[in-house]
DNA sequence: TCGCCTCGAGTTCA
DNA sequence: CTCGAGGCGA
């Protein structure tokens, strides 16, 4: 694989050194993502952000997972047949393993982050989930998310008669309705900081 | 078999 | 962002 040289950038108009340094250690940077950020990009069958997160609880690197069977997959909480057997299936295809291949070469291989063991039993909101629907006024909806999650509460994407409480928006969806005939509680933005303690 | 939850793709809007 | 499909656990 080539890798770009610090005098490659510099024949460059409009890149003279602290621009070429700062393209480099950004590039660099970009490299140490989460493991699970990397385990979603793969597109594995029936994993996205959710269960990525939940199998680098379990294993640390790819190297790990790839060798998992089907039965050691389905000892984890919302593992199934049918992921286990996606997941087995797409790290015995050659053409993902020459993917593999090349992450590692190229220095791409994240081994489990910081993040995501955020104790549920701190902060105001520990045991709760919120389901948000509609557009807030001053968060985007990720930001809600980790609002919420900072301070021990669960965010779900689904309204059922578990969820707590309900966060509107603007333009909500039928969540709104959803919520209603179930009795769930809304919540406005503001009421929301409220029950967070602001 | 059913309800809950996540995934994934389609829409809309700034 | 919304919403339907389908996997998972009970």
């Amino acid at each position: 694989m080539y890798t770009l040289k610090r005098d490659d950038l510099l024949g460059l108009e409009g890149f003279a050194g602290k621009k070429a340094d700062n393209l480099l250690a950004s590039i660099q940077q970009s490299k140490q993502q989460p493991l699970a950020r990397l385990l979603t990009a793969l597109g594995i069958r029936g994993v996205g952000e959710v269960m990525a997160g939940d199998l680098t609880r379990y294993y640390s690197d790819l190297d790990q997972l790839s060798r998992a069977t089907s039965d050691d997959l389905q000892l984890i909480e919302g593992v199934g047949p049918n992921t286990a057997q996606a997941i087995v299936d797409w790290f015995s295809r050659p053409a993902n393993r020459k993917i593999l291949d090349k992450l590692r070469s190229a220095g791409v291989w994240p081994i489990v982050s910081q993040e995501t063991t955020s104790d549920t039993s701190k902060g105001n909101l520990a045991g709760m989930t919120f389901v948000v629907t509609g557009t807030m006024a001053d968060f985007t909806r990720q930001g809600v998310k980790e609002y919420i999650e900072s301070r021990g509460g669960k965010v779900i994407d689904s309204v059922s008669k578990n969820t707590s409480y309900l966060v509107l928006g603007e333009n909500p969806g039928s969540k709104a309705e959803k919520a209603r005939s179930l009795g769930i509680p809304i919540l406005s933005e503001g009421a929301l900081r409220q029950l967070a303690g602001e």
